[in-house]
DNA sequence: ACGTTGAGTGCACAGACGTTCACTGAGTTC
DNA sequence: GAACTCAGTGAACGTCTGTGCACTCAACGT
C-alpha cells in the first residue's frame, strides 16, 4: 500500500491510443484530485487534510496541485459544487417519481436511500463539512441547503391548502423536512449494512408523522400546545 | 497576541497565597487544557488540532500535555464527557420547568436557547465532532445521544396514550425530536445575534407541527399517505 | 516546421509536528 | 528534615508540512 490508490490513470487507460488533449488530461487530473480528497477525508475532515497527502494519493508531486487549486479550501469549494450536483440529481429523481408512485413518502425515502448509497462520498462530504469544514466551505454548503429549502417550500405550496398554510409556515415546514433528511442521511451513512433498512423505515414513519401534523395544521391557530396534556381523555376506543 | 490566551493561571490567581495542593494544580491545568481546546477548535475541528497548538494556548510545554492525556483523541473523549454534563443539565432544566409553565413547547425551546448560549462551546463541540471528530469521539457522542433518545422516549410514553402509541413509534418520535433539537442547536450556534430569535420561533413552530401530528397519530394505521394529495377538498371554510 | 504554453517534475527551504529523554523543584509522606 | 513523587521544563530527534524556483517536454497555435 505505497503507490497511489486513487491515482490519475498513468498512460493509455482506454480508448486505443488517442494522444489525449491537453484539456482532457487536466480535467482527468482535476477529477482524480477530487476523488482522492473525498476518499481521504471520509474519516476525519477537510481541515485535517494536507496538500501532500492528497498529492501522494493522486500520484502527482505536491507542487502540481497548484495547477488545479490555489489551496485545500479552494478544493473544498469545488467539492461543494460537485456534491450538490449529486444532491440536486436526487431531488430531480424525487420529483420525477412522485406522481407515478402512489405513496410519495415511500418513494421519496427510497430515492434518498439509493442516491445516498451510490453517491455516498458526496453526501458524506456535505454532512461532515457542513459543520466542520473551513469557514468558506461551511458557508457555501449552508447557502446551497438554504436554496434547497426554498425550492422545497414552493413544492409544498402546491401540495397544501393556501387557506391554511402561510408562506412563513411553509418555509418552517420545509426547513424541518430538510433537517430530517439530513439526519436520515447521516444515519444511513454511519450505519452498518444490516441496520440500514431500520433507519429507512424510521425515516418513512417520521415523514408520515410530520404530514399527519401538516394535514391538521392551521397557520392562524397557535396549534395544540394547551391540548397536549389532556390527551388521554380525548378520543379513546 | 503571542502569550497564552486560555492560560493556566500563572501564580496566586486569588484566595490569599495558600500554597495550592498538588491535586488542585493538576486539575486546574487539566481544565485549562480542555477550555483551550474548546476555544481552538471552535472553527475547524479536533482532528485539525495539534498537541503543540493546545500546549501553547494553555501556556505549558508540549510534553507536559502527556501528564494529563495520552493523545488528542483521549482529550476528545474527556471533552465528550464534559459536554454531555452540560447537555444533561439542560435536559434536567427542561423537565423541571415543564409542569410549572403552561406551554411545554415554549418553555422547552427557551431552556434550550439559554443553555446553548451559556454553554455554547460544549454544544458546538458535540454538534461538530459528532460527524467530524476522531472515530472514537464520534462513537462516544452517538452513544450518548442514543441514551438521551431512550430517556426522551420514556418521557413521551408518559404524555401519550399507550393505546395509540407503540413503543417503537415512541422511539421514532423521540429520534425525530432529538434530530430537530440538534438542528436547532446548530442553527442557533451559527446564527448572527439578530437572527437567533427567528430560529427559536421556527423551532417552536416545528415542535408544534410535530405534536399536532402526535395527537392524531395511531400506531396501527399506516397514516395519511394516501390522503395527502386530496387535501384541498377535505375541510375548508 | 517552430516557437509558445502549461501540466507535471525535482530540489530545497524554514517551520511545525509528535515523541524521547534527562532534568528541576515544589508539594507530600514518612 | 530527609526521602520521594510527579507536574512541568527544555533540548533534541526524525518526519511531515506549505511553498518557491528552475526545469522538462508533449500538446498547441501559428
Amino acid at each position: 500500500m505505497d503507490r497511489p490508490a486513487v491515482a490519475v490513470a498513468r498512460a493509455g487507460s482506454r480508448a486505443a491510443d488517442r494522444p489525449e488533449t491537453r484539456g482532457e488530461r487536466k480535467e482527468r487530473t482535476r477529477q482524480a484530485i477530487m476523488d482522492a480528497t473525498l476518499a481521504l477525508c471520509e474519516d476525519s475532515s477537510l481541515v485535517a487534510l494536507s496538500l501532500r497527502q492528497v498529492a501522494k494519493e493522486v500520484g502527482i508531486v505536491p507542487t502540481a496541485f497548484y495547477r488545479h487549486f490555489a489551496s485545500i479550501e479552494d478544493l473544498g469549494l469545488a467539492l461543494v459544487e460537485d456534491s450538490f450536483v449529486s444532491l440536486r440529481a436526487m431531488l430531480r429523481d424525487v420529483r420525477r417519481t412522485d406522481p407515478d408512485y402512489g405513496d410519495i413518502i415511500d418513494s421519496s425515502i427510497t430515492v434518498l436511500e439509493e442516491h445516498v448509497r451510490s453517491r455516498h462520498s458526496h453526501f458524506a462530504f456535505i454532512a461532515r463539512e457542513r459543520s466542520a469544514g473551513p469557514p468558506a466551505v461551511r458557508a457555501a454548503i449552508r447557502h446551497q441547503i438554504e436554496l434547497v429549502e426554498r425550492e422545497l417550500a414552493t413544492d409544498l405550496a402546491r401540495l397544501t391548502d393556501p387557506a391554511y398554510w402561510s408562506t412563513e409556515d411553509l418555509a418552517v415546514l420545509s426547513n424541518m423536512i430538510v433537517t430530517l433528511a439530513v439526519g436520515t442521511t447521516e444515519a444511513i451513512l454511519s450505519a452498518r449494512h444490516d441496520g440500514e433498512q431500520a433507519i429507512v423505515e424510521q425515516a418513512r414513519t417520521q415523514l408520515r408523522m410530520v404530514l399527519v401534523g401538516a394535514l391538521r395544521w392551521r397557520s392562524d391557530e397557535r396549534a395544540p400546545t394547551d391540548r397536549v396534556e389532556p390527551v388521554e381523555p380525548a378520543e379513546r376506543g
